[in-house]
DNA sequence: CAGTGGTCTAGACCACCGC
DNA sequence: CGGTGGTCTAGACCACTGC
């Protein structure tokens, strides 16, 4: 059963869908809304709350709860956090990944600070060219502590999603993501492969990822594609 | 007056920051912590929300409310829109600017359907290079529907942030913004200004700004020498 | 099963807005 | 000033977790 500030949120979006409530209008009052719902206001509140969050309805303290102008849906929001399988699936895409290297480095300082290490620690590095249809698209370098993984790590040729991996191997739950937003040269080596028409360029993530409890699990390097990756996001002002 | 569940919110990241709440703690239930803290639950909880939101707690149904590893700020966070000219100055530079151009041209087809126009509807297509120190660092050009800006917006060299300038000379609140991330080819003609040095590149935003009501006002393509600015933000899983 | 967080209520008072 | 949303309470019952 589901919570009754979550059935009137859905019902209030529509309403809104369905131009009962129109773009600029103001909504009645809480107790008046809260009463026609039959829930008491702090109930009625909540699913206000739902589609504040969402940027769909826009409450101004003393004045009321208008409607506001319906915003389209994001497409590859690049603030949900999501597996670069996942991805390339739910573009509809075939899947594919080769391995180019896997070896056991000294990290460097970029490394050692990002995963709370001391610099030349011992650390898993594994590098990877994941496939959509069989052309390459992704370049992606991962580096993670010994300890997080195990033998089959190394050994598998096909390793797959790394969430589900940790997920299902190891039982650590990605939960959480730092990104820093980068332009290689595109004399960068690791550029090369994608670099397959000349319009095509290349964005890449440094992306340090969190378990549950923001303990630093991997960092990585994923240089992508533009031409087949559409990153999009929403701002707003703080 | 500051309201008990900041107050309480503040207070309790205050306890981890201090360590008297550790990592990995699980804190005693919301029942005992509303009591100590002389409020009532519901109370206690909105403070707890705060801070699960922040990503600092973590609460699990039936389990408990669990401290988390405290994670670093995230400087530059380009979730949080701010102007071209504010993230200059927050850097600690001097901002300048110079109109490369500025005409009223009929809309294309990509302008049009961002803008909820029709294609070939005159907009002002406004370019400018932005500086700091004295050195161009952005590449701005944006299109704003004739009705929005005033005489003064064409005839004034020096526009400054357009943001302020909505808000003062025509009270327009811009509060959100649909981003498109870009990578532009160096062969771009604007990217030539800002590829000072061999090592730059140039990461664009395409930007859809929208009022408080969503409505759309402008739409921009802004080029960023990734060498001055970083651009940092935090992914969650859905 | 006991203990935890999740939802919900009816009512109260306060802070803010616009007339 | 009246009407709106913002905060807060004391208590109730439900849903989930882990032993």
């Amino acid at each position: 059963m589901k919570p009754s500030y979550l059935r009137i949120s859905e019902q209030l979006d529509q309403y809104i869908k369905d131009g009962i409530f129109k773009k600029g209008e103001k909504l009645p009052s809480e107790i008046e809304m809260a009463s026609n719902f039959g829930v008491s206001r702090e109930t009625f509140r909540s699913a206000v709350k739902v589609l504040e969050r969402e940027g769909k309805l826009f409450v101004k303290h003393g004045a009321g709860t208008f409607v506001v102008n319906p915003l389209p849906n994001i497409e590859n929001n690049i603030e949900t956090l999501q597996s670069i399988t996942d991805m390339i699936q739910s573009a509809g895409l075939k899947e594919g990944e080769k391995r180019e290297s896997i070896s056991l480095e000294p990290c460097n300082q970029e490394w050692a600070d990002k995963l709370c290490l001391s610099e030349g620690t011992p650390v898993i590095v594994n590098k990877r060219t994941r496939m959509a249809e069989d052309v390459p698209v992704v370049v992606s370098i991962n580096i993670i502590p010994e300890q997080f993984v195990g033998e089959e790590f190394i050994q598998q040729e096909e390793l797959g999603s790394l969430f589900q991996y940790f997920e299902e191997q190891r039982g650590i739950y990605i939960s959480r993501t730092d990104v820093e937003l980068n332009v290689p040269l595109h004399t960068d080596r690791n550029c090369q492969k994608l670099l397959v028409y000349p319009e095509t360029t290349v964005l890449m993530l440094k992306q340090l990822h969190y378990d549950i409890l923001n303990e630093p699990l991997m960092y990585s390097m994923d240089y992508f594609r533009t031409d087949v990756f559409t990153f999009t996001m929403r701002r707003a002002r703080g």
